[in-house]
RNA sequence: GGGGCGGUAGCUCAGCCGGUUAGAGCAGGGGACUCAUAAUCCCUGGGUCGUGGGUUCGAGUCCCACCCGCCCUACCA
């Protein structure tokens, strides 16, 4: 059995309200999983929960319930709602609590404490009290007045307490040389540039060991050697990748799925990705995943989007307004992958009614409106090709291989940008062939068949591309062409075929339903 | 402090190794058309390329300084 294409989101700490910066992250791994089973391959698609920690432990206490109610909770009310929002197609869902996890976590940490790369060592740092948390020397500041001579919290302002706790170690400084070779071997596994530039500089500096355990508190995977120790966050955490597709209970599972394809990662998390992970897998012999792709943060009003500044925008927001396909659309199109990209309610609005509205919506439309009017919605078969529809072929063709290329360099704004080549040039041809004045003329009825004809098979290359995008638009599509009793189901359309003029099948029938994108309602619009 | 990235039309952004009149989309203006979601198609106005120097026959594109924003500089996630 050939190897699954195995994809993954980072799993999302609980603690957390979900917003569309991690929307945008599920969406833009959807639509990578999504585009690579439309090319027949077997895919994996991963997505789940962290659920362990103190901060989630404190907030369960604040609520008056234990961590594990309170993980559920969050689970079912916030995190996995959010992926009907966005119609994400993930094929597991895994969290850090579930048995499956927790074993096989203990097992690795046992197999590397077993093999020497663990060892009992003493964590020292400077404590800040109000912050619940270590705080590391750029965190904190000389204190002042009553403070002076102390180190003082860049937050609190208050004195933090120099403690010192006996935990386990990973012996991570042992991995710098060979994590440089990695690197250096492989220079597409950290992407884009910029973030290969700063693992690389972080990496070169030389590699500390690793703190993995703590005893201040308990909720989490207990160490197995020692029963006083929890496993500290990315020894946890980042094992999930591992644990859902069978790590250690499922080798057959695990040998078909494993390693990761693609992990995709919000750029505040690549160096646990793209350092700490790989010297996991390297320290326990385990094949090391082929691609860590670090995105931007999306920016409102010009800065880094946050919860404190209520900058925080849920993603129903925004799909309550205009749908999930527009949504998912929407942040692909709009933001180079892996750069920073702005959001604004302006912007998306803009960008429905132009492209998908008057663009993609019209385009259909006129199209169904025209064989049905002509042709009583029976797609009529094509008399001999002119240059126009040559034309209109070829950029169906170009736009179908320069998009799949764009997948290929992890770059869906420009796979939608070839995509939408074809959307203008549709939208050009019927302009220039005036299909409604070659109506009049009954002698020229083949040639108005062969038009109508070359602009739903526009439609049809297009329902095929845009699929992995706009799911639920695109089937709408599909049904409207007719095209599933002929041509079968749309997901099952190979998409690298999808430019392969002359597909459809005449006598189809097309059928003008609703609009795809309607308008909006300008208030409902300007929020 | 050190390292890095960005500052280009109203908005969001392209501009590779320096080379003719600095581009795109959207927004704005004009026209054509009517199949369509008052949609589509064509034409078009608009920019001291952050600031100040420098190198060069020639710089948005290289060098220096400065201003502004952001990121990294190890254990919140």
């Amino acid at each position: 059995m050939p190897k699954a294409f195995y994809v993954t989101t980072p799993i999302y700490y609980v603690n957390d309200a979900p917003h569309i910066g991690h929307a945008y992250t599920t969406v833009a791994t959807d639509f990578i999983a999504r585009w690579h089973r439309q090319h027949q391959e077997d895919v994996w698609f991963l997505t789940g929960t962290d659920e362990h920690g103190e901060k989630v432990m404190r907030t369960a206490e604040a609520n008056g319930t234990d961590p594990q109610t309170w993980a559920d909770r969050l689970v079912e009310d916030a995190w996995k709602p959010v992926l009907q929002t966005i119609d994400a197609s993930n094929d597991d869902f895994i969290r850090t609590t579930e048995p499956r996890h927790v074993a096989r976590v203990q097992e690795f940490i046992q197999k590397l404490y077993d093999n020497g790369e663990i060892f009992e060592g003493t964590y020292e740092g400077y404590y800040c009290v109000a912050c619940e948390e270590y705080k590391q020397p750029g965190d904190l500041l000389e204190g002042t007045g009553e403070y002076a001579g102390q180190l003082v919290c860049s937050i609190h302002g208050r004195p933090v307490e120099k403690l010192s706790e006996t935990n386990y170690f990973f012996r991570m400084s042992a991995y710098t040389e060979r994590l440089l070779e990695f690197y250096e071997q492989n220079p597409g596994f950290v992407q884009p540039e910029s973030a290969r530039n700063e693992v690389l500089g972080f990496v070169r500096q030389g590699l500390q060991d690793l703190s993995i355990s703590r005893s201040t508190f308990d909720w989490g995977v207990t160490v197995p050697w020692d029963p006083a120790h929890v496993i500290y966050v990315w020894f946890d955490a980042l094992l999930n990748y591992a644990t859902a597709v069978g790590y250690g209970a499922d080798p057959e599972k695990y040998e078909g799925t494993w390693p990761a394809d693609i992990h995709f990662v919000g750029k505040d998390i690549l160096r646990f990705h793209a350092v700490i992970w790989p010297a996991m897998l390297m320290a326990a012999g385990e094949p090391l995943p082929k691609k860590v792709f670090a995105h931007g943060w999306l920016l409102v009003g010009g800065e880094k989007m946050s919860k404190s500044k209520l900058t925080g925008i849920a993603p129903a927001q925004i799909t309550d307004t205009f749908g999930s396909d527009a949504f998912r659309y929407y942040f692909l199109r709009a933001i180079a992958f892996g750069n920073d990209g702005s959001f604004s309610w302006e912007d998306i609005a803009a960008r429905y009614q132009a492209e998908l509205a008057n663009g993609l919506g019209n385009l259909a439309s006129r199209v169904a409106a025209m064989v049905g009017r002509y042709f009583d919605g029976a797609l009529p078969a094509p008399g001999p090709a002119t240059d126009a529809e040559n034309a209109l072929a070829a950029v169906a063709a170009k736009a179908t291989s320069d998009a799949d290329a764009a997948v290929d360099r992890v770059a869906p704004h420009e796979a939608l940008a070839a995509v939408w080549t074809l959307v203008d040039a549709a939208n050009g041809y019927i302009t220039e062939q005036q299909p409604w004045a070659v109506a009049k003329d009954e002698a020229q009825r083949e040639r108005l068949a062969t038009i109508l004809y070359s602009s739903a098979e526009a439609l049809r290359a297009l329902a095929v591309l845009l699929n992995p995008v706009m799911p639920k638009a695109t089937a709408k599509l599909w049904d409207s062409l007719g095209a599933e009793k002929a041509l079968g189901a749309l997901a099952a359309q190979p998409v690298a075929d999808a430019g392969r003029w002359g597909q459809l099948v005449a006598g189809a029938e097309v059928t003008k339903g609703d609009a795809l994108f309607p308008r909006l309602d300008p208030a409902a619009a300007d929020q």
